[in-house]
DNA sequence: CATGAATGAGGTTTCATTCAT
DNA sequence: CATGAATGAAACCTCATTCAT
């Protein structure tokens, strides 16, 4: 049931596992998931074979980058919303899950495409961004701040959806910017 | 500089170029740009070579899907342009484009990709709903019913955002329509 | 047993008929056996069709080209045969027959790669050729001209090769014309 | 520079890599250049993807092939020429060349018509050639053994023919004798 | 007869995955 | 455990040949 490890690793695998996903995670991002398994091993300094060790599959992999930038997401979340009151804690965590974010569908549908259910490995992790999210949105919503018909799905939907069209205009900050306040402006009762 | 072929295609031909669009679209969209070229010529019904005799490269094939959609867009958009005033024309078409553009996301993804300007074949086609749509934001903006610093590009991110959010909600229209009240109501000058 | 058509072709076809030989020979020569049927059917205005029609296999048209060369060549040595003097007439044949068989080599092999006997098809014609050659072997042999020890394979050997020497030599005559001396002088009986 | 490997390679890659080699030039040379990748590698007792890895393409395959009979004619060209006299040299050296060159007309052909440049890949080892030739050439004029207007092109273009000579004339040992006489005769200063 | 659209086997090449070293 | 050579299915695309128009 859990991805932890049976016994620990040994120090030099661990570091191996760990470079791993830092490359995978930045090879993905940034070129897409087309990028093979050997430029992945090979951009980390090891062979593939280590590489499958590791992660028996490339979807294992993928998944694996998923659940660590979502238990990222979860940490910082957790310390955002203990910082601020109700409805700045709320929007300063729609800001950061949509920045994190980038390049998240991408993973999303590559999943979804392989024909697995994206809930079964990563449910834990994203239940406790989900469980975050829906207290945020409770608080934010009995502060009056967002408007109380909204619900979680919708939240999510419109986390996936600021973070696309802010990809799509990565270059124009002040883009970006009006972008946001349009969404943020959208969640707040009418 | 046009679309429309040379001479008419034989009766034949046109039928098997138009199913091979068809089924294409369907294939892109069902199951992501991922499906092979075999698999679309087979379920089409016809060799390989007849679909690379109509479109010389998967790419193409892509693009002519694209186009396709968008000129299927632009027309409806020039439809109910002239139909309501200002504002509703406005957000009408919002409506319209978010809900025709479902799955385009992955196209223009993949074009991107490819390395390929996404201007350079859809120039046209795009060209003409991007005017309609810069028309269709001024009108509103002059009749106060949008926000005046909103530019043609965060238009579009937001449209983008719009349809993967709403994609994302497939099954239930009340949330979905919750979503759009949120861009929309956001949308609107404060 | 023939070549010659079962019926006169009527003026169209026959028109059709010359051309694509006309092409296939200059498409073949210049750039190679590799040439497909459809753009020699396209250089030379007609449908693919219509070349099958004419030849019922790709390797029927290079036979076909091959044959009209070999007919081409032998008419040639006919007439510079009764011109000059038996020593004369070997020698400016030979000359004749090496700037005439440029390519050549080329679809001979292509013939003899394809698993066909190279001579079935071409037996009538290149029997001519190797007749006269023969005589004016003969002949030259008589006059004391050339070496006595010399056959007809050989000197078609030389011919071939001589043929591929100054091919590698095409943009310096004079190159071309010392190899012509080499091989000449060494005809000669020592 | 150099066409050694970077490290030494793994045994059985070693052995891979030459039984390819192997395979290669008897395919190449006894079927054409036509032959299939693929028949190839099952040939050769290995999948396509090995094949691959060796050889990263068609050309490149045949490069090395070619890379490796230039190299094997150096070295003999190089022991013969210390063993005899400087027109013995000369002309044992033309038989060696003559008889280790059987083919080697279809692969430049071959990369010639693949619009590369046939001296990028093969310069080392043919210059090797050229400069070896160019010497015994000039040591065999000085001996007054060759007439002394015949250039290095004019050679190399009569060892090309009378390699294409001799082929055609395999069966027969007496024929190429006489053919080989012929142009060694021719060569000499008349 | 001519046309050119359709066919599909076959060619080259890539890449996730396995396994000998 | 790590390595990277080997594997072979599968992808895209070409082209000789057939046949409906």
């Amino acid at each position: 049931m859990s991805g932890a490890p049976q016994r620990p690793l040994r120090a030099d695998a661990a570091r191996n596992r760990a470079r791993l996903l830092d490359i995978a995670t930045q090879e993905f991002t940034t070129r897409g998931v087309g990028v093979s398994t050997e430029e992945i091993a090979r951009a980390a300094g090891v062979g593939v074979g280590t590489l499958f060790r590791h992660f028996p599959t490339k979807e294992a992999l993928l998944q694996a980058v998923m659940v660590r930038r979502l238990e990222t997401l979860a940490a910082r979340t957790t310390r955002l919303a203990a910082e601020s009151g109700p409805a700045g804690a709320f929007f300063d965590c729609f800001r950061l899950v949509v920045d994190q974010s980038a390049g998240k569908n991408e993973f999303t549908r590559a999943l979804a495409a392989a024909g697995m259910d994206a809930h079964s490995a990563l449910r834990e992790p994203s239940a406790v961004i989900r469980d975050k999210l829906a207290e945020l949105l409770a608080g934010a919503q009995r502060a009056g701040a967002v408007r109380p018909d909204l619900g979680l799905p919708e939240l999510i939907a419109l986390l996936t959806g600021t973070t696309a069209a802010t990809e799509q205009l990565g270059t124009d900050p002040a883009a970006r910017e009006r972008v946001f306040e349009v969404v943020l402006d959208g969640l707040r009762p009418r």
